[in-house]
RNA sequence: GGAGGCUUAGCUCAGCAGGUUAGAGCGCAUGCUUCACACGCAUGAGGUCGCGCGUUCGAGUCGCGCAGUCUCCACCA
């Protein structure tokens, strides 16, 4: 086995074991009634998307939970798939458009169009599915889906029928967010909302009978070619005389009610608003309950309409021309700073337009309800549960869903509008007359469904639903759903609602948060900021396990994390450091089965009883969903006790020719890949395709599981004294300098006897020492010997040469103090009845352990000190 | 205006059913071509666990208050 490399190359490794996962059929989830499923849909990526860093936490969570069930005899499905994202696909096609052929979409018309972002989704619809599988995925790749195949269209064509016939969904006029770039309605939750400066400017508007005027005050002054009233309080005495009257609106002239409604705020500004319900929200219901008129004045592309002089001026350049027509002619009253939050677009971050506009509604107070009821009553967990918080917040205060969008990639409306009756009809099959009057002459509603239409569906539409598949009645409900908390409110929210109208059932149990993965300064990370990471160059650089084990371990669930490179060199090295300490097993195995031994010496008692810690210890983590902490213990195991202990301990035993330790090495080896697999996929693999192994391959094997009869809590305790030892006669060493070709012979006193002679072998090849005497009594003549003190026992050095006896005195003295100290603190402790009565049993005992070696330190100490003379 | 997170070693972060001497990685210092690994080994320096009060026999760990910082939601024209 010898002819492994020194340095383990990932880039020889991934791609070749990704392949024999592939050829051996291992991703494939099989229905098997023996078996429990374990399901995870995977947030689908855009599909024209590539990946970054938040992919790869995001991927790597669910593999490693995947694969964890997937050793756990769990029939583990990892169904995969892309969304066509609406929004942001179309606007990369028609850029491209524009770019390459100075084209616009409507140049070319919707059904041509269209081919083009199926030609663009044929061409880079594949990328970030090799992107994943580079990762080690381990998606079900047979069973992939994109929001826009026949499957999910069918899903979402019965979604909006059937809620549109339980009347959950209906067009109706309303105030939308509305994106003059994208030309589309927005929902609420795509609009950002930024902080700006603005100004807030009080204009004047002349009351119609001439008795004199009121002040309103506005951030968006262009609007008030929209007015079409003002508004006061009905409680506020300063302008009870004038509701009822007219005033006459600057620059138009049109003569406008003057209304009293509680809406308004008597302490900001003038008391005074002005309405437009055309263009703000809350002027829209005022509208509504005192039949103001509606009047248009911003178009789809932010531009003016109804506005006389101003019309075709661009919003804001109309604000200016406004802005100085009303100052010149005197109703400019006052200008104030005011700084105000502005509405942008999620993908574009333009201003969103508030406006009246025709757009269709999911209702969804009716909806929330059992959304709220199931994480209320905990059928849906969050972790960490904080986020439900947010959830139930955001659910709580819901407001109707705008699902339709101006665009024509997606879902298009199953509407049909008829020019002879005006009936709509709403069909599963595409219609062709009206259901109410026959009429061939209608016309389907051009506009399609939001993106997240679809994506509210995928946790169903997935597994075949409408049609009763046995793979829905297998794997429904799916059990974690793994996300950013940036789209709780988009995605996890209305998979939710959706779920349980649609299947009466939660469509996962719990839901894993994780936070977003930052720039080393803890900026956001963007292609415009040029900060980003790509993580197929990482991957490239340090192997796809190092990524990783990077993004798992050092962060707590929910937190954003910040992307060190450094860190990823760290856990390269860590692979490495794995890779060599399989190679020293290979390189010193004679035997062929992985068996332990009959008869198991201290040390093995040792690291066999450790390991079975960790096992339970990993395998709770993973049952709360802490991945880093399992991660790390792992990595300490691996590292401190099986490379710089175990591995350093046996080496005089397999140079001897032992075979028992060839076969513990073995052992914990094996387990340890099995406990690492899933965080690490490909080198354990690999490194288990090449040590004996009865399995087929390690994604398949079993996963430890606690063995009592494998743990020794006695034998563990005592080898850490025998570790004791050795660190403290290193300590020593390296303090008073001894050069390592020094070998001098140990005596070791102490009255276990037993446990230190187990160790005398490799302490000696471990301190550099020579030869260890274990001896239950004291040498004769230890005069100006150098001593090395522990709980347990006395170490002596003939290094007495080196050493000033003075210095020595005085250490020893530091030492003996510090012991007293401890010994005081102890006896205060356990005087304290309080603290016996009340403490658990284990930490009681663990603070008279404590004293118990304080005391027998101390002895020692003072016997030193009484040596030296 | 509400809600929540964070504040632990020079840096980035873990930690907690309250209970040994608070950990890691990187960095730093010293010594090592020790026959798995210098992507390594050994030894070491470095921490009033943001501040204050409280609960408790005992508090980085729980409660309250304060400060700094970040984020989300809502939004008054």
């Amino acid at each position: 086995m010898s002819e492994l490399p020194k340095q383990y190359d990932p880039k020889q490794v991934e791609g070749k074991i990704y392949q024999q996962w592939l050829d051996g059929g291992y991703f494939h989830a099989q229905r098997d009634p023996d078996k429990k499923p374990f399901t995870i849909v995977i947030p689908p990526p855009n599909v024209t998307g590539q990946l970054h860093l938040g992919h790869a936490v995001d991927e790597t969570i669910q593999d490693v939970l995947i694969r964890y069930k997937r050793m756990k005899g769990y029939a583990a499905l990892w169904l995969p798939g892309c969304d066509h994202a609406g929004i942001a696909t179309q606007i990369k096609v028609e850029e491209n458009l524009r770019v390459n052929e100075g084209l616009t979409r409507f140049d070319l018309g919707r059904e041509k169009f269209l081919d083009r972002v199926w030609d663009w989704k044929n061409k880079y619809g594949d990328r970030i599915v090799q992107q994943l599988k580079t990762l080690g995925s381990s998606c079900d790749w047979d069973r992939q889906r994109f929001t826009m195949d026949e499957g999910c269209s069918k899903a979402v064509r019965e979604v909006f029928c059937s809620l549109y016939e339980k009347g959950l969904i209906y067009k109706g006029k309303r105030i939308i967010n509305w994106c003059p770039h994208c030309t589309t309605a927005l929902s609420d939750a795509e609009v950002e909302y930024e902080e700006k400066p603005g100004h807030l400017w009080h204009l004047r508007y002349p009351l119609a009978d001439g008795s004199g005027d009121v002040i309103v005050a506005t951030t968006r002054p262009e609007t008030m070619l929209g007015d079409t009233g003002v508004a006061v309080n009905p409680n506020d005495e300063r302008y009870k005389d004038i509701v009822g009257k007219t005033c006459i609106l600057p620059l138009v002239g049109r003569e406008m009610p003057i209304v009293a409604d509680e809406y308004v705020d008597m302490a900001f500004g003038t008391g005074c608003v002005k309405m437009t319900p055309c263009h703000d929200p809350n002027d829209f219901e005022v509208g509504l309950r005192h039949n103001l008129e509606q009047i248009l004045v911003i178009d789809d592309n932010g531009c003016i309409i109804n506005g006389g002089k101003y019309n075709g001026m661009d919003r804001y350049e109309a604000r200016k021309a406004i802005l100085a027509d009303l100052e010149e002619q005197g109703y400019l009253v006052k200008v104030e700073e005011h700084v105000h939050n502005v509405g942008t677009c999620y993908r574009c971050h333009s201003d969103v337009e508030p406006l009246a506009s025709d757009q269709w509604f999911v209702k969804m107070e009716p909806l929330a309800k059992e959304a709220i009821r199931v994480v209320e009553d905990g059928t849906i967990k969050f972790v960490p549960d904080r986020f439900a918080k947010t959830y139930l917040n955001w659910m709580h205060n819901v407001r109707d869903w705008c699902i339709s969008r101006q665009l024509w990639w997606g879902h298009q409306i199953p509407a049909w509008y008829c020019a002879d009756c005006g009936h709509v009809t709403v069909s599963r099959e595409d219609a062709c007359q009206c259901e109410k009057c026959g009429s061939k002459n209608i016309t389907r509603d051009p506009d399609v469904l939001d993106t997240w239409f679809s994506s509210a569906l995928w946790p169903f539409s997935t597994l075949g639903w409408p049609d009763k598949t046995e793979d829905l009645e297998y794997f429904y409900p799916t059990d974690v759903l793994v996300t950013g908390y940036d789209i709780i409110f988009f995605w996890v929210a209305r998979m939710i609602f959706s779920g349980m109208e649609h299947m009466k059932k939660e469509p996962f149990k719990t839901v894993l948060i994780h936070g977003l993965v930052r720039d080393p300064h803890g900026k956001k990370m963007s292609k415009s900021a040029g900060n980003g990471v790509d993580p197929i160059e990482v991957i490239d650089q340090y192997g796809a396990d190092a990524l990783r084990f990077n993004l798992i371990t050092g962060n707590s669930p929910g937190n954003d994390m910040r992307f060190y490179v450094e860190r990823c060199e760290a856990m390269r090295n860590f692979a490495n450091k794995l890779w060599n300490a399989a190679r020293y097993v290979m390189m010193n195995l004679t035997v062929r089965e992985n068996e332990l031994p009959p008869e198991l010496k201290l040390e093995d008692k040792w690291i066999l009883s450790k390991l079975q810690s960790l096992i339970a210890e990993v395998n709770e983590n993973f049952d709360k969903y802490e991945l880093g902490l399992a991660a790390t213990k792992i990595y300490d195991f691996i590292w401190d006790s099986f490379c710089d202990w175990y591995i350093e301990i046996t080496k005089p035993r397999l140079r001897a020719g032992d075979e028992s330790a060839q076969r513990v090495l073995l052992y914990v080896l094996t387990d340890v890949l099995r406990l690492l697999h899933p965080f690490m996929p490909f080198i354990t693999e690999e490194i288990y395709g090449a040590i004996p192994h009865s399995g087929k391959a390690l994604i398949v094997e079993t996963y430890p599981e606690f063995d009592q009869a494998l743990s020794f809590p006695q034998e563990e305790a005592d080898f850490e004294l025998v570790m004791e030892a050795v660190k403290a006669v290193r300590s020593r060493r390296a303090e008073m300098n001894v050069p390592p070709s020094k070998r001098p012979h140990i005596t070791l006193v102490t009255e276990k006897t037993d446990v230190f002679r187990a160790g005398t072998v490799y302490m000696s090849d471990l301190a550099f020492a020579g030869a260890v005497n274990v001896t239950a009594q004291a040498p004769a003549d230890t005069a100006g010997m150098v001593t090395v003190v522990t709980s347990q026992a006395k170490l002596y050095m003939p290094l007495a040469e080196l050493v000033d006896l003075a210095k020595e005195r005085e250490r020893i003295a530091k030492e003996l103090a510090r012991a007293e100290q401890d010994i005081a603190n102890q006896q205060r402790k356990l005087a304290n009845e309080s603290f016996v009565s009340r403490a658990p049993e284990r930490v009681v005992s663990a603070e008279r352990d404590k004293l118990a070696k304080a005391q027998a330190l101390a002895e020692n100490l003072r016997a030193s000190l009484a040596n030296l003379g």
